[in-house]
DNA sequence: TTTGAAAACCAACCGAA
DNA sequence: TTCGGTTGGTTTTCAAA
């Protein structure tokens, strides 16, 4: 998949705002409204454009703490981390997890209401989870940058 | 801002997919499309639902690989950590900035498309930024999990 | 909750490069 | 052949009844 500059304006733009009509998505490109919605559409079916979601302020939501928690786990085996990473995917406070190199260790990304949640989350979730070791958690005084738009 | 169950439902929903017409929105909580429309704008108005946006496929926009990148600074005045902030602020491959307790050292995120991007950006961007003495990154190996869907 | 006018969508078709 | 523009029937929105 090739993309020559105006798919790119598409994507920049629909990623600043997924709810942009098409017409007024045409209009901000300067095209008409029916090759904008064939290119849009294209970068849709093609999956570049995985899914559009309504982003929560998550301060307004209650949930204005993030932290990142570096797990590891007691075996590296195939079937420890799957079943480690089945566990993690149920988890609705855990909102990344990434497998890092070198020692089968996994970094999460933790959003929680305040310390008393925090706390919770930690005994109650983290700890739990098949296989667990140890738990280190780095915790984000103030986020100072957060966006979902990836540099084309 | 008191949310009944209906409202999480509704966030529940746009989280998930936030191109949802009011309509399938409203049949899919069987719920009148008016008073469904009404509930949605109150949420979009309150901030709550901060914006919506278009998410892309990292490895199809060829930018498969994250970082995450641990930043030490020289000062920790006021100052430096605002110069610091706004030249964070205007680099498009950090995705997400904290500020972190301690010793004024920030966690970043980086996104890049294979390892030779990832050293330019860690000589010709992150090493530069000013004020920093110290850049150590976390390679991530695979996303287990990865979403923008908060607990309400 | 219903309704109806305005807006947007989108598939089919046309024309130019 | 491909890409942008135009048309018109259908769907959606959204405020008033």
């Amino acid at each position: 998949m090739k993309l020559d500059p105006v798919d790119r304006t598409i994507l920049v733009a629909l990623q600043e705002d997924g709810s942009l009509t098409n017409a007024e998505l045409a209009e901000r490109i300067h095209m008409s409204p029916s090759a904008c919605l064939r290119r849009t559409k294209m970068l849709q079916e093609s999956g570049l454009i995985a899914k559009t979601v309504a982003l929560l302020d998550p301060r307004l939501a209650g949930l204005p703490g993030t932290a990142y928690v570096f797990v590891t786990l007691d075996s590296q085996g195939r079937a420890s981390l799957d079943k480690f990473e089945a566990a993690v995917r149920t988890v609705p406070e855990i909102t990344e997890c990434y497998l890092l190199a070198g020692q089968s260790d996994y970094l999460l990304r933790i959003v929680y209401r305040d310390t008393t949640d925090l706390e919770r989350i930690h005994t109650e979730i983290l700890t739990p989870l098949p296989g667990v070791v140890r738990v280190q958690s780095t915790l984000t005084l103030r986020a100072v940058k957060r966006t979902t738009k990836l540099p084309i």
